[in-house]
DNA sequence: AACACTACTTACAGGACTGTCAACAAGCGC
DNA sequence: GCGCTTGTTGACAGTCCTGTAAGTAGTGTT
């Protein structure tokens, strides 16, 4: 027998609502499998709208993608100065900062979508100094903590910060596939000894013990 | 007046030859902008033929791109390999042996190309025992030279060679980016500054002394 | 209730890309 | 020369994708 026409309601939102929930579906696939691929439909389809929908919010499918990239790349710097803040001057150690510097990185997969972004050469033009605000605060809080007699210098921090940051993106990207071709059962045991491992290294390199009890 | 249909004579490799120019091609494209990206008509004008005549060499696309990478894969390989094969014994240090690792790793992009591979989720399923070997070779090298009292474990080992790939692949991938934003100047002798700093840091957390003067 | 606004839909046009096919031509053995 | 093999080509078919146009349907305002 056929089937009455009775369509579904149609969901509305506001605009705004639109737009992020496309954004987010952007993000995943984004971080998935990078901008190259990004398929409107597909996008269209995960939020549960057609695919012109998704072109009335953003106009094109460049401009769809910028807007997720600034979304994300805002997203990974308040998350990075938002960590730092919480770095109390007296209370906090290099090693709390380290660990803040590798979390902000890893969380929501900002690592992984900066990789993206990065390779794909589509990283927003702005001249920003986040790196050089970052070393900043840490330098400042090494300069506090440290036992090194010759008071260590910006460059030195700055090549640890970054470091760090390769560190992170490097375990973001390839940690998974190293570990699986290093026959490593634990995985995600093992990311955490390394990350461990590494803070205590990084924290012995900029305040110059690694044992202080 | 009408030109005459001269055309011009058409050129006619061997297969192995015109398999490796359009390998090539696809490489170099590869790295650039990665998997998704890549264009069957684009590889072939790099080369100087038509389309067809590279589905001919290789079948399809998705054939094309698993012969890139398996011969990129494979090009590392033994560019690592040879590079530690290099290293006597007795003759070369372990910061030789960092340097090459390093230099493996970056040489003809080989950093870069990995990280689309691996983003992308393309790498050859072999379950590859290539860091386990290298982690080994180093082990070795570091077990006579240092000076640390309780013996180094493969374990610590494993994690600073883990952190020496992390660094050259974030070097290759977001060093330019990164130093870029941080408002350096001559980034080619930041990039060699800070090998080197990253040389002598695992050194001593290798081999336990900084400073052998 | 009528109206405006706009999120959203279906249908379609145009283009880009992959893969196929039949024919062409360059080298090689005879 | 003649024919065979095979690298190579132009033309084409089919598909996928982006973007447009015109109309539909929620939601709020008066």
């Amino acid at each position: 027998m056929a089937a009455r026409k009775s369509k579904p309601p149609r969901q509305r939102r506001d605009a705004e609502t639109a737009r992020r929930e496309i954004l987010d579906a952007v993000e995943a696939r984004l971080r998935q499998s990078g901008p190259a691929a990004l398929r409107i439909a597909d996008v269209a389809a995960d939020v549960g709208v057609s695919h012109p929908a998704v072109l009335h919010h953003f106009g094109n499918r460049e401009e769809l993608i910028r807007a997720a990239i600034t979304r994300a790349v805002d997203g990974l710097q308040s998350q990075l100065v938002e960590g730092m803040a919480q770095a109390k001057p007296d209370a906090d150690s290099t090693l709390d900062v380290i660990g803040r510097l590798l979390d902000g990185l890893e969380r929501k997969g900002y690592a992984r979508m900066l990789a993206w972004i990065v390779l794909s050469g589509l990283e927003p033009e702005t001249p920003d100094s986040r790196i050089a605000f970052m070393t900043q605060l840490v330098h400042e809080k090494r300069c506090q903590e440290t036992a090194l007699d010759p008071p260590p210098t910006l460059q030195d921090t700055r090549k640890t910060v970054l470091l760090i940051a390769y560190a992170a993106f490097g375990q973001a990207i390839f940690g998974d596939f190293v570990l699986r071709s290093s026959g490593v059962s634990d995985v995600k045991t093992e990311r955490e000894a390394f990350r461990r491992w590494l803070a205590d290294l990084v924290h012995a390199q900029l305040v110059g013990s690694t044992d202080p009890t």
